[in-house]
DNA sequence: CATCAATTATTGATAGGTCAATGATATAAC
DNA sequence: GTTATATCATTGACCTATCAATAATTGATG
């Protein structure tokens, strides 16, 4: 593990220390946590959804979801409600002027993004989102496979 | 920053996400979190060490440090102990047994990392870590210049 | 040597995540 | 139509990280 795969340990805790520093500076950037903006993301680019639907294109837990949502309303920053149609669905929608309020912190926060990778040719850049990718699509095999003959 | 920037925003939430299946894979596998294999690691690595540099290799709060030490202790898998020249510094210690189970166990698992950057030239390795390395130094640099006059 | 500052480890409060269990509603099967 | 099954949101219990405050020890400075 030390030698013969140096690179790739190193890879893989170099990917864990970035994530969390970019996270940590993400959040003291937005004066939100990475979830909570990915959500409003989210929200922005629907009229309305369904929390259910809300949940399945944010990375986190359902019980994770809830509690966000339920501070953001307390917050007035969403509204929720149900429809006459499906009394268990939730559906969630940002609040109009909240709405602004967001879009253009965004417009101002964005260049966060940008100059965390700056000096990245566009070429580049692809080709980083297709490594990320690609470690991605690793992982997932690998729980189906390996995972069977252990403990 | 939907539209100029969004292979960068792909990059930073797919980074996101790959990172937390990784975490999470990685934990069922080893049977135990990032943070804690790492620790095993470093201690694997140093015959005894300072608790305070143990805390400054790893990526994770002092605090922290002292709730994983405390468990470990507890479970008999490290020592920790104060020298005579400074009462202050705890120096740690891997239990000469759960050294011997440690590399085994590791021995037989560190395959988990090489499948997961499976399909990647040595070539690709290496850059795909220039290209976290030079996230990692943007990031850096972010903090100091840009939240100056935020807020 | 007495005080002030720095280092080290710890604790408490808080935040945000997971999983498992629950309740309420909707759909299917018979 | 009633019973079983699935979907959806929520809650409680738990874990692990952070920050801020504290305590104990050491070193430095007057």
């Amino acid at each position: 593990m030390d030698d013969s795969c140096s690179v790739r340990l190193q890879i893989f805790l170099q990917l864990q220390a970035v994530n969390k520093d970019l996270c940590s500076k993400f959040e003291t950037c937005f004066g939100a946590s990475t979830s909570r903006v990915e959500i409003l993301h989210y929200l922005l680019q629907h009229e309305e959804i369904p929390q259910s639907a809300l949940q399945k294109e944010v990375n986190i837990d359902a019980a994770a979801v809830t509690r966000h949502l339920k501070q953001l309303e307390a917050a007035g920053t969403i509204v929720r409600y149900k429809k006459a149609d499906d009394q268990r669905a939730t559906w969630v929608k940002l609040d109009d002027t909240a709405k602004r309020h967001i879009k253009e912190s965004y417009q101002e926060k964005g260049q966060f993004i940008e100059e965390t990778l700056a000096d990245f040719s566009e070429e580049e850049l692809k080709q980083f989102l297709y490594m990320i990718n690609k470690v991605s699509d690793n992982v997932s095999r690998v729980t189906k496979q390996d995972l069977g003959g252990e403990k």
